[in-house]
DNA sequence: AGACTTTGTAAACCCCCTTTCCTAACCCCT
DNA sequence: AGGGGTTAGGAAAGGGGGTTTACAAAGTCT
């Protein structure tokens, strides 16, 4: 019996997500805002902002005028109560950043990695090094980093912390967050790149506010986290979202999944250069050894009006377009978000695309009903999920605590009355 | 703002459901053994045991040894408390079954409908005389008829109670509910056939308990009931589950839908049969003009040892391989269920090389998570689900009443004590 | 008959959200 | 400056839900 239990808490800590989220959003903002953006009453929402003021993640900042009558106090998210960290591990580098309360990068490192270097120990040695230098850098007391959020590529066990599967490095169930825990000390958090970057768009980009929405990782690795009934959905093993190994042509080309066909061998940034390869073999546009150049060459290329980089780009939006339009069809979301680095680098040319191609092939009522749009996340949206799984991680471990506030005539410690 | 809002009242629901389930699928049984299979509270089993029993819906009958104490209190359904209505509208024909409140089929009349035969006015007026006939052979009094669940193809509001398209006929907008009103005067709910099937499998069938699971429904149509987080997936307009609209080849076979290539195209019946005609013209197998028969004479030839037929159901497992094995590693569910006609025909033989074929082209790790299975229930699971609508919607409007039992000191009707 | 067991209900309690009431704080007008 | 109007926000009451605890009911065993 595997069903699922819910109980009210679940709705409390929903509706606390949900109102911090709203401030992160519009800071400074007040509770007549707060109460009429999530629903809820003024009651609940002054009780829930209550508690956000007694963990220090926000602070209140003044007063607004009202049409005539009390002003209303404002809060603000408190920049300086707290950092978080996000990482972001990569095929050949780790990320990582440093991000106040407003989910603003203070401070960010990049370690690259040599293509050996794919022993658990080489990338924690990297990892732990990048985090001490972004604590160095921002200048931030270790206490007041809340918690560390770590996104690994491949199949993961998050209550466990531990790498089931990365396809990079041939990893089997490596207990990553064990070997952290020796480097860093700070509340750990894991999880993949896939889910980070749907929960980054679910708190602060186009999946705001959403019942359904798909977020399209466009990247080395190609995914889809997918936000279901306004959370995010992980199958019962914690994997589900793996559409890039979804199969696009049967009997297509093969995959190092060892399937033929899938959507990652076409629209992963491999895929797009083997077929500028098989296109145009001596094109300018082509790095050999390198993705990041080559899609960033395409990108000008496109605004050039390079036809190579067009045939290139229209091609790859046709079987993303196909994609995505069974991703409409089977699960017909509000919003489709198109993520990840490629996505970025291509942008609009890309999009307009790749919104034609799913007109396509998709049905009407599922097409008319889902939007199809770039991130209007500015950094990188992995370091930026990763971060907010570990403040998900604070929000629910400080909620533990049984801190009562005004517990009318009972002797208390010292607080400003 | 779309973001879904959930009340405390969504859990007593979701309990009152699971609870019932529970009583349907193991009749009689005791409070502790509810408790025990729903994970509540031996007072919250009595407290929804005692709705139910003021709503009739569950009788005490009688009781049962304890280990040397007190005997445990056995309740059952109510089987004569009430009738629920199941109506398949399909292509071809219209079929209405009437169940007890323990979903055995009761009654059943089926209607054919001639090819021409596509107005909405004369679709109404089949399943108004089915309507009437199950509820004269069961000789039910109408006042106990709970509620009708009407199964109708396509996309459909069903809060409006309209069909918003419906691919057979060319239906656009139909109110069909209001249509059907005028000639039935209980109380109606409406939906298509790929969440029929899969609130039968969520209630009676192999989805019960789990919290993520995949009904894919292979008949004339093809689809996919999701149910995601314990509970149906609808997506946000009612029109999540179209993978048989879902691309398997890319620029493969025209459908009907307009797109090339979709899964419907070569696993459902039509596909099947043009395959079958593919490879050998005039095989006996083959009856053209009778989906039913071409697919009930496969089954036999498979039995037989038939080498085209095994040919044609080694093939079509291998397409609905390839499309189930998108399913898992997309949605990485618990359960794969094989429902409907098409699948209950060609049963074992069938199954096995799904299970095969999904084994080639799924990831190792939703793979080892997902169990594929055939659906266990023997009637049609397209009517069962129509009538649990029905049901969901009688305990839904039930609940409203502020029913209070055993106020302590207060004079109360006569209800032996 | 009395002791022990087990069931099932009733009462108390905790959590969550909302509604209602009331005070605080500001404006404007006299 | 001092009331009246208006808006904000806190406190208390209330309703829904689930669980724990206490106790009566209904058996078995000695």
């Amino acid at each position: 019996m595997a069903s699922v239990k819910r109980t009210s808490r679940d709705i409390r800590t929903a509706n606390r997500y949900e109102v911090l989220r709203q401030i992160i959003a519009e800071s400074p903002t007040s509770r007549q805002e707060l109460a009429a953006a999530t629903g809820l009453s003024l009651a609940t929402v002054a009780t829930l902002v209550g508690e956000l003021l007694d963990l220090r993640l926000i602070t209140e900042v003044g007063f607004e005028d009202s049409a005539g009558g009390r002003p209303r106090g404002l809060v603000a998210v408190n920049t300086t109560g707290g950092a978080l960290i996000g990482v972001d591990i990569a095929e050949t580098y780790v990320r990582v950043e440093l991000f106040d309360l407003a989910l603003n990068v203070l401070a960010r490192a990049d370690e690259n990695m040599r293509p050996g270097e794919s022993r658990p120990e080489q990338v924690v040695a990297h990892v732990a090094a990048a985090v001490g230098s972004v604590v160095t850098q921002a200048g931030v007391e270790g206490a007041r980093v809340l918690g560390v959020g770590v996104s690994v590529p491949g199949q993961v066990d998050r209550e466990g912390g531990v790498s089931e599967y990365a396809p990079n490095w041939d990893w089997h169930d490596v207990p990553l967050l064990d070997l952290l825990a020796e480097h860093i000390a700070y509340p750990l958090h894991l999880d993949n790149p896939l889910r980070a970057c749907a929960v980054a768009e679910l708190w602060f980009g186009a999946a705001r506010g959403r019942g359904d929405a798909v977020v399209v990782n466009l990247g080395t690795g190609v995914g889809a986290g997918l936000v279901l009934g306004g959370g995010l959905h992980r199958g019962v093993s914690n994997s589900a979202g793996e559409w890039g190994h979804t199969t696009l042509v049967l009997d297509g080309r093969l995959c190092h999944c060892g399937n033929h066909g899938c959507v990652e061998t076409y629209v992963g940034a491999p895929g797009i250069m083997l077929h500028l390869r098989e296109l145009a073999p001596r094109s300018t546009l082509l790095h050999p050894e390198d993705q990041t150049a080559t899609i960033d060459a395409l990108a000008r290329g496109v605004a050039a009006g390079d036809p190579i980089a067009l045939k290139v780009v229209r091609d790859t939006a046709r079987y993303l377009g196909a994609g995505i339009a069974d991703l409409v069809n089977l699960l017909n979301p509000e919003v489709v978000v198109l993520s990840s680095w490629v996505a970025a680098t291509l942008g609009e040319p890309l999009l307009a695309e790749v919104r034609e191609a799913v007109a396509r092939h998709s049905l009407r009522r599922p097409l008319d009903a889902a939007e199809i749009v770039l991130s209007p996340i500015p950094t990188d949206p992995v370091c930026l999920g990763a971060a907010t799984f570990a403040l998900e991680g604070a929000l629910s471990s400080f909620s533990q605590r049984p801190t009562r506030r005004g517990t009318p005539a009972r002797s208390r410690t010292a607080s400003a009355s």
